[in-house]
DNA sequence: TTGTTCTGATTGAATGTTCATTCAACACTA
DNA sequence: TAGTGTTGAATGAACATTCAATCAGAACAA
């Protein structure tokens, strides 16, 4: 299967997956903060006007495109099923160091575009929906795992939300500060793992 | 000792304090996108010129504001000695959770500011350095506190990291998603404190 | 004391720029 | 011919920034 990624650098296979590849060019070269209808054509072949035959304002394009990261966000997480919840966990976290952390562009641009949920209603209510369905998901991980007794019988909800935040703080410190190490985040989270949910892993 | 959040309810005691206060409010009634020279002095009693007067522009005037939302960061961070260093880092949690997250405004505004240190260099040298300090009081405590055979000997760095990654987690999703239960967040905090670093404490 | 001058604070009214958005016209294709 | 894609050149609003002009008080001389 094909990374979630590609769709970045690849051919564009439409009109909108053109805009959406130059907005996502143009916002990783700008920041948020700079971005503007110009710089956007700047990434685009064809012209600036173009732009509001296919949108009726840069508040819609943006919106569009935030809807669009949101949807490599969700492909991120595999399918394929594994042997144990374990394992399905593991694979979800690899997943997401070596495909997202690996972008630092890419979630340098999410992070951008979440910030503006803290005061923008339409971000808030697209990112919390999104990471309502995800946190469902690795909640599903844990329940199974606690079903099939791979996993403790710990609060599926209530770990997910842990998880979810340590990826969180992981991506907001590694957009913003110098020098994070991430694999060093993603070895605690992993023995997180170990420790509070396999059943027969010695404690510490 | 007064709460570092008082500065920004407090009659201001110099020019730069008004103008702080009303940048803050500012920023939170609107956000950063929507914050104008205009807002900012609709927030001051004094008129939009005058700020002109004070900093030589609407960037020196939010570096500045930055390195003052900082500092009240950093007076976040009890100085009172506990007995143990379990008890100290409890403490530096209760103020964690108790002052700042009490203060959603702030935390937004915070969040906003940092999100900027994403393609902003002075932001980010800024913001780096604030989280090396409060990385390093962190470690602090986790060394006293295996020095006085109160802690396990873990790595202090990567521990430390480990609770800021988390506690980043926390400001991002309060800020920026519906329905955020922050007291969970703050009791697995703890009990990851407990857990992993309390030498006689019995493991889950 | 009164008057004078100097300095920093303060203001309202420009100024010029950047930007999102519009539109009339042209081109291609069915 | 109708419809859709495409463009370059306006338009107008929102902003940051400037500036010439007052104002208030301190310092200081008479």
């Amino acid at each position: 299967m094909a990374s979630p990624m590609e769709l970045f650098d690849e051919e564009p296979g439409s009109t909108r997956e053109a805009i959406m590849q130059a907005t996502y060019a143009a916002l990783a070269k700008h920041g948020y903060a700079d971005l503007t209808i110009q710089r956007i054509s700047d990434e685009f072949d064809k012209s600036k006007s173009l732009l509001y035959h296919h949108y009726e304002s840069k508040d819609a394009l943006l919106v569009d495109f935030m809807g669009f990261m949101l949807e490599r966000i969700e492909d991120t997480i595999p399918i394929e099923q594994q042997e144990n919840a374990y394992e399905q966990l593991v694979l979800v976290f690899d997943q997401v160091f070596d495909e997202l952390f690996a972008e630092p562009d890419f979630l340098r641009a999410l992070l951008e575009l979440r910030t503006q949920a803290a005061t923008d209603e339409t971000y808030r209510q697209e990112f919390s929906d999104n990471e309502a369905y995800i946190r469902a998901r690795l909640a599903d991980i844990i329940r199974a795992g606690i079903e099939e007794g791979t996993f403790r019988e710990v609060d599926p909800a209530r770990t997910a939300e842990l998880i979810l935040t340590l990826i969180d703080g992981a991506v907001l410190r590694q957009a913003t500060i110098d020098d994070i190490d991430i694999d060093l985040i993603r070895d605690e989270l992993v023995n997180y793992a170990r420790l509070r949910l396999l059943t027969d892993e010695a404690d510490v």
